[in-house]
DNA sequence: CGCGATTTGTGCACGCCTTCACAAGCGCCT
DNA sequence: AGGCGCTTGTGAAGGCGTGCACAAATCGCG
């Protein structure tokens, strides 16, 4: 790496970036770093170390500077990161230079919430167009939209230019909705349906279902039970089974 | 490989069968690959082969056959998995054959759309207690549940033995909501707050940001539209956008 | 009763991600 | 100007997860 200079990024002109493709760990991981580093301005840092970012989002120093370094690296040795810099440069990969339109369709529960989320404005995402299918929903007014039928999409999706489709239906109307999202135009959907969509390829979905995580801490509770009730050193007989037999089950009567 | 047989499945008396640990990749699958299951179960299906499970739930068939090995495998080869049998096996080992009570804080608006998503208690967990720390919302019912102020935490957790506590505050009380948590006994912790949270060791956190998942969809829609307006060698930067979608770049086609 | 069709369970290799450890670079102080 | 301490950036190693490909096992049928 010789010295470097910004890849297209917001004080430059001039030639197509060519975004570095980014390892998907680091991607997922760049929106935390970004808001540690707005909370970080508020606060008057002008300059950061990756000791301190990587503590202020919860990770490990090293991987912080491995991922930074993936986007061609904006540190000072000796000093640290500046953290207007690293903003800017962040927003840019993140492609948050421009305020990408979102449809929100399903406006019952879970999308009355989202409808009114502040997190999605003063992340750069401007809520443009709520739909709903049922029409005893249409014309209700939340935060200042209106909700609109979902027959309105495509005429909509245009007007807004929507970038992002957010599916807050039931599971048996999302993948009809994400059907019609794509018909559009629609590359990126954010689906809280539990269901499974399927898309064409060039289409991303990423899914968030709230049961799912609840779920996987039920698990950790269960495990964390199970330990505590069996007695730390007795058998060795069900922990150190290498490959033959799949587990057993001797520990019986630990009354819970 | 022998004659296995559950690990202290439904039909065993209360024993406590020491999980087998998971990887966790194949935990956060599980609750997948278990609605999957009812979703058969419902429409009639009492078996069902990895491949048939695998496109149900998104996945590779491999890694089905995998992460179910893990758990002890009751497939029949030839056959396939009875469906019955691994939906217990797996609501076992995700431990929901106990109805976990959840306690949400920050009933705002996220709160009050979790409050109400059935899809908890469809899926094994009770919200128990609804609790927030401004007082003109103690006393608010919201789906059968009254809400009560966060003192009241102390008192409520035991009551109704909370397992697992819902934060869904403002980032800036999340940190000591936790805290609160933690100290009466809340060892799993799911956090909407767009913020870190420190807890001592042997809590489990998982962290739910809806903003961050639309940012990597937004990194994922630059990235496309830098690679379609790039091979266009010169001239107009964004000629052939399916869709007729105005995708336009202003960033990226800034001239000297 | 044996054979073929079918499907599971898994050994193995590969690639991604994480983590360590350290050289290179930068600023500051003397 | 030179040296010293601090911090970044990165090579290398290790671990984890994925996917392939196949042997083992089971069922149905002739």
């Amino acid at each position: 790496m010789s010295q470097h200079r910004h890849p297209g990024a917001p004080g430059r002109a001039g030639a197509v970036p060519a975004l570095p493709d980014l390892p998907e760990a680091t991607v997922a991981r760049l929106p935390e770093y970004l808001r540690a580093l707005h909370n970080l301005a508020e606060t008057g840092h002008e300059t950061v170390s990756s000791e301190g970012l990587a503590s202020a989002a919860g990770v490990n120093s090293a991987k912080l500077r491995k991922d930074l370094s993936h986007l061609g690296s904006y540190g000072t040795r000796g000093v640290g990161y500046d953290v207007a810099l690293l903003v800017d440069q962040i927003e840019y990969v993140l492609g948050l230079t421009q305020r990408r339109a979102v449809a929100l369709v399903g406006v019952g529960n879970l999308g009355h919430a989202l409808a009114g989320y502040d997190g999605f404005a003063s992340r750069g995402f401007r809520i443009a167009a709520l739909f709903d299918a049922d029409p005893a929903r249409v014309g209700e007014e939340i935060n200042g939209l209106v909700v609109r039928h979902i027959d309105e999409l495509p005429r909509v999706a245009v007007e807004e230019a929507i970038a992002i489709g957010v599916i807050a239906t039931p599971a048996p109307a999302a993948q009809a909705v994400a059907d019609q999202l794509v018909a559009v135009g629609v590359t990126s959907i954010l689906n809280f349906a539990p269901c499974v969509l399927s898309v064409p390829e060039g289409v991303d979905v990423r899914k968030v279902d709230l049961a799912i995580e609840l779920q996987i801490l039920s698990f950790h509770e269960h495990r964390k039970a199970s330990l505590t009730a069996l007695p730390a050193t007795g058998g060795s007989a069900l922990t150190a089974l290498p490959g033959g037999l799949a587990v057993t089950d001797p520990q019986e009567a630990i009354g819970t």
